[in-house]
DNA sequence: AAGCCTAACCTGTCTAGACAGGTAGCGTGT
DNA sequence: ACACGCTACCTGTCTAGACAGGTTAGGCTT
């Protein structure tokens, strides 16, 4: 991980040995198996009970080494069924844009998007002030899950002011774009206003759908659009398996043939 | 597939408290002890023994409670001693900028700088394709600490060229501040040019150093500065516990009279 | 009074079971 | 051929106890 130098560099104040623990060797052969592809990602692995075989414990000791993969979202255990590979780590780079989600950087990357819901509501105290509405205001909420290379790695809500899009699901039946929404109403041109990050821990329907153990930890990203007039027209929530993406957030001064990156277009 | 949960993205592992297994008794029950302060921040818990007592238990099962919490940074227990309240979860918000971490929004905080080690090193790949400089190039190493309200909450390591910094360890040492060693080498204005964010796990040593569980979750931040005439002079990396604080990026076209936020001055 | 030493206490880890509840596949009966 | 139900297997959780090693405070020695 990128931040072991950290450790490095402050080896005279704590060192971490190679100290080990039977349930550390577990942990740490069964990681260099996943990341090594020598257990493939979606693999079942061998039972709970088969693994006691190989690793001369009990159920006890292979769950504490289970258990640490499972948090950092490298495996998921299945009641019943069993215990499965999630993710080799790759990290996506995202850089902030207007279409967050849509400048990966590897383009080999397929990128699926799963439309889970579309609801109406009215504003809450956040959303209301976010967006710049009386509280109460309606709303649509767009529930979305987007898989990445298969995996499923970005749960997003969007919030939009229904005053603006009155055709919304029509429009948004056809091309599952909300980009497209937004033209058909007339902006086309809009901002990122603001982005925030910050981390959380998953609840039990946010881990199910991540295909992450319940309570794995989560970046949590949220975002506001506003059109060429000012008016506030997006406000979006999403979150992330924690290791997946890495967000890239350009500075403000990139002038190349004195145009501002991120500014122009 | 209710989905409504991604509003309380921050919450802990479950909610609704619909389902009950006794580890998640505990749990909840020392989880709202803390949130409401009967657990101030800094005491000490009940031995695990009492804790069976009080919940009619085994060890076990506290234990699968207490590793809750632990891994969500509010607890940390240490081997002979007992388990501690941590962190009472409120969430710093950092506007990122020219000093990171200085811009915290309440004013009333009290932030606490301690440096840990000022070495040099040698440029490694990482570090010098960020800095543009050739790998091997001499590099001025500062690992600090910062303390938010008394609690560690950002361990940051910057790496410096050497050559832009000639009288670095004097000026450093009287005042503290990476700020004033840029002026006092003529650098009165720079930028930041890039910002990452992602998240990864805490190293042994890194975790002791926040007063962390091993493997806790973090954020990761990545900062590049820039001086006026375009040299790198400055790449941070840095740590923080994963609920510690909101990063909050400014849109670029924030124009007010004219001109853009984050670029001027 | 200062310092050392020991005993009590605490967490970390592991063993060897047990039962509950979910899953999936196999075989039987229709 | 298909549907159903049963069974074997799997993970989730809990019990009851054990030992190792770190910490602390009180008592003893000097």
């Amino acid at each position: 991980m990128s931040l072991d130098e950290i450790e490095k560099a402050d080896e005279g104040i704590v060192e971490s040995g190679a100290e080990s623990s039977p349930w550390l060797v577990i942990y740490r052969t069964l990681r260099d198996e996943i990341v090594s592809h020598d257990l493939a990602s979606g693999a079942r692995l061998p039972s709970e009970k088969q693994l006691c075989d190989r690793f001369s414990v009990t159920r006890m000791t292979v769950r504490r080494a289970l258990q640490a993969l499972q948090h950092e979202g490298m495996l998921i255990a299945r009641k019943g069924s069993g215990v499965f590979v999630r993710r080799v780590p790759p990290c996506y780079q995202i850089t902030d844009g207007k279409r967050f989600i849509d400048n990966i950087t590897a383009p080999g990357d397929s990128v699926l998007t799963h439309t889970l819901s579309i609801k109406r509501e009215r504003a809450r105290a956040e959303e209301a002030e976010a967006l710049q509405l009386p509280r109460g205001a309606r709303l649509i909420v767009i529930t979305r899950l987007r898989l990445i290379n298969d995996e499923p790695t970005f749960l997003n809500v969007k919030h939009l002011p229904s005053s603006y899009f009155q055709n919304f699901d029509d429009i948004y039946a056809q091309r599952q774009s909300v980009d497209d929404v937004y033209r058909h109403h007339g902006i086309h041109d809009y901002v990122r206003k603001e982005t925030r990050i910050t981390g959380g821990f998953a609840a039990e329907g946010q881990a199910q759908i991540l295909g992450l153990a319940a309570g794995a930890p989560l970046l949590l990203s949220q975002s506001l659009n506003e059109d060429s007039a000012g008016r506030r027209i997006e406000h979006s929530k999403g979150c992330w398996p924690l290791t997946a993406v890495e967000f890239v957030f350009p500075g403000q001064r990139e002038s190349i043939d004195g145009t501002i990156e991120g500014f122009a277009q």
